[in-house]
DNA sequence: AGTTTAAGTTACTCATGGGTAACAATATAG
DNA sequence: CTATATTGTTACCCATGAGTAACTTAAACT
């Protein structure tokens, strides 16, 4: 169950593409049109958290990367943090999707953990879940921050559940599954602060490194 | 060369121990006592950034552990970001200092590189170090952030270097040191985030399960 | 002693930015 | 073609918190 916020970006070439888009807004419903521009401003929100973070960002930069004043924002955010909760709300929907999909691999622990790796990387190159990595934990009300730890929790809970089934099943080497899920996990979010995609170094190799020190190590045998 | 603020807060014991205070003093130059009071500055803003992180805390807080007023801070520190500053620095010493025993070690790469997993791991623990590496990068002052980025670069590069000494003499695995440095610096880094002295996990539990991934990686290939 | 310097205090200023009230325009429906 | 939600705007309020000025107290040196 991916991702449903695929082709919002899309949006500034249909623009250019078709002058007088009112020909093509009565296609979508009022709530889906809303939950676009509220997907649209989750975007352009994360873009600026993940440039100059949360708190040097206000709401009036937000909205003018959107093009709107910042009263119009509360038509879709009840407040600054809600931004940050919407962005977990996406990023949980995610990350949750792939376990789902990895867990339904009818396959051994290792080959469950390598396909989540390999997905993994791939999800932390989006904005909002970067946003989400980087700003998770700041939550002003306690009920959100619970929340939010709690979602957390959970995320690394199956991680650790694929490690644990692994070893049982043999495919992975005696080891503490909680601290080797922890591990495992703070690099795989580090790389969503520092891996672009625009960069020299591609997708494939990055996979592969990571691939290389979690089966292999990298202590030379021979 | 380790660490200039060892006893700091052994502070505290002194002044139950002993009622007249006035009578240890004089053994110290005031040059000494500022620097003192300084890291103990350090020590409460670092705690209380870690807690509530660096922008929810407010100078009123900082002053207030220090059980003095504010204006009076701003006779140990220049601003609210000096404080980032000065942990920096500190921090800075410390790691290097481990760099520079760690590659002073008359051994191959992987034991350099093993030695320098132990020691982060220690570094890791304590509050200023910490302080550092949650908030790294968060600099208003271009120059300051320019200085922090090149202090970081510096460290990585450092870590790189033993990377690729281990693949050139045959102790480590043929690899991308560049990609494993970060990698295994985010793991090391996160560390700080989440391991508490006081917990249940004792520190060799968590030095062994670092040194089990990044050397031996955790697939079973019995 | 008594003068100087370090250390600390009270009482402000002032920019920033989150959030709101009241009003204006635009689209959808009957 | 009017009536009514839906979006959006301009103009404001106000709490927070960084930083400063002016003044007081404690320590140190000769």
């Amino acid at each position: 169950m991916g991702n449903n916020i695929g082709g919002i970006n899309r949006i500034g070439k249909t623009h250019n593409m078709i002058k007088k888009v009112k020909l093509l807004k009565p296609a979508l419903g009022r709530e889906e049109k809303r939950q676009l521009k509220l997907d649209a401003i989750l975007r352009h929100a994360a873009a600026a958290f993940m440039e100059k973070g949360y708190y040097k960002t206000s709401l009036d930069d937000i909205a003018r990367l959107h093009k709107v004043t910042k009263p119009t924002l509360y038509y879709y955010i009840r407040n600054k943090e809600d931004i940050l909760i919407k962005c977990e709300a996406v990023a949980s929907q995610r990350i949750n999707g792939l376990l789902d999909d990895v867990t339904a691999l009818d396959d051994n622990g290792f080959a469950q953990l390598k396909k989540f790796i390999e997905g993994y990387v791939e999800i932390v190159t989006d904005d909002i879940i970067r946003c989400h990595i980087r700003h998770r934990g700041q939550r002003e009300d306690p009920a959100a921050r619970e929340a939010s730890l709690k979602m957390h929790r959970e995320i690394e809970h199956r991680v650790r559940e694929i490690i644990g089934r692994g070893v049982a099943d043999g495919s992975l080497r005696p080891c503490n599954p909680t601290i080797i899920a922890i591990l495992l996990f703070d690099a795989l979010n580090g790389i969503s602060a520092w891996y672009r995609e625009e960069g020299d170094l591609n997708h494939e190799e990055l996979v592969a490194q990571v691939l290389l020190i979690v089966t292999e190590g990298v202590k030379n045998k021979a």
